[in-house]
DNA sequence: GTGTTATATTATGTATGACATATAATGAAT
DNA sequence: ATTCATTATATGTCATACATAATATAACAC
């Protein structure tokens, strides 16, 4: 009369389910292997063509790593492949515009990190920040290196907050942040040192342990970060125009 | 003399990479159908196993549906298959006192979100957000439900600050959220008409576009929810202990 | 004993052919 | 023109064979 309905998916697709919630239950712990590919056969009775693209599926979500004449095993969860997608996502779905608002997502969110990081900071974080500052001042690179050390001192502000949460939100966005950065930098140079200047504030503020003052340094550090993109956004402009003529 | 490095790749992996970058290159399009796996082995020169290997790859991934009889294609990516793999990680690293680190988050980032609303938000957001009030208020079934109405309303202000990051980058929060609501709801049945009360002030200081009362408002709405969180703690420890003895 | 090398074992990687089954296209009967 | 059976086309699954990387084992030299 009624047809089995559960039947209908696809043989791969079940076994990756129950795969992956054995992982995400624990039941597999990282590091551990799975048993050989002909022993999971056996066990979930099917063949190893349907098993390989079941592991397959598993490896491209980044929860297993297949070794080839080792064996398979539980990874360990990193926060990259957890964020990779969402990056991605942004890189494909916002256009032209975006890098305007990132800045603006950016003013939303940091100011409030720069708060909680001066409540919460420990030593080490401070230590950590101070470091990234230090390095950005004496880098003699290309304005790529320039924007990872830039990104440090945030990813730092955002640690410091000891919420495990809010460093892997906005780490989409620090991700994506040194292709922008960068080019803000070889347009306008002096972004470097306003930086610095402002890093310092922040840091003065986070390390006196004084949360309203950490919020505004931030706050005002963003700002001027936008002016810049705007002004990079104008110098650009020129030259395509320069171009087209 | 030097090995050829790169041929240590698997076939699979290979097919993979160059169909991902042809879709995020847009140079396949979204709801286009790829070539048939005879077809694609042809001119990838692999066997049917490695490619349709590199297929489920990426349909684990989100990027194609393959469907059977008909063919393969490519898939409209959803904020879902890209929020999916954070969530899953916040939930499988995040161990017992996760819930805490979410409402301090949330308390982090929401009343900036109330800010930017009432700046940006249109007609078409207030209506949605009213009807989300409207169906909370009337609603009469189990927890769950409450729970994700509670988490319309509060999605709606994501959308309606009309960044288009900011609601990807809590989505994962917002989707853990009924789990936890749905508890603190059962054990503190007032929290219901707590949030009914508390939305309508928010709404209303959006409504009104007045940026700073929508922060403070939304400020006091999760200052009022942590304490309900920590009230169910109370609760369930009491009953861990009974439970004990 | 120790270190090295050759060999066997074990694991995944790839290829091929066959058949199953869902879906769409075709064509014949009404 | 509609309906229904048939055919064609696509993916799903299985079985088998062999290739190749990593490891374990055994044989050998010193």
């Amino acid at each position: 009369m009624f047809s089995n309905v559960g039947s209908k998916e696809l043989l791969s697709k079940k076994i990756a389910l129950e795969i992956e919630s054995a992982i995400y239950s624990q039941k597999l712990k990282e590091g551990e292997q799975l048993p050989t590919e002909f022993e999971l056969c056996e066990q979930f009775g099917v063949s190893r063509t349907s098993l390989r693209e079941a592991l397959r599926m598993l490896s491209a979500k980044g929860l297993i790593s297949i070794e080839k004449g080792r064996g398979t095993f539980v990874k360990k969860i990193t926060s990259e492949s957890v964020t990779d997608p969402l990056q991605h996502y942004l890189r494909l779905k916002l256009g032209v515009p975006y890098i305007l608002e990132i800045i603006e997502a950016r003013k939303a969110i940091e100011p409030e990190l720069a708060k909680l990081a001066a409540i919460n900071r420990t030593n080490s974080d401070i230590e950590k920040m101070e470091k990234a500052i230090e390095e950005l001042g004496k880098y003699e690179g290309g304005p790529e290196g320039l924007a990872i050390l830039d990104m440090e001192f945030h990813q730092g502000i955002a640690n410091a907050t000891k919420n495990r949460l809010l460093p892997l939100m906005i780490e989409p966005i620090f991700r994506l942040m040194p292709i922008i950065k960068s080019k803000i930098i070889s347009d306008v140079p002096s972004a470097i040192e306003s930086a610095i200047v402002w890093h310092r504030k922040i840091l003065d503020a986070i390390i006196e342990q004084n949360p309203h003052m950490a919020y505004e340094k931030m706050e005002h550090h963003l700002i001027i970060s936008h002016e810049h993109a705007e002004e990079m956004f104008r110098i650009e402009g020129m030259v395509n125009k320069n171009e087209k003529e």
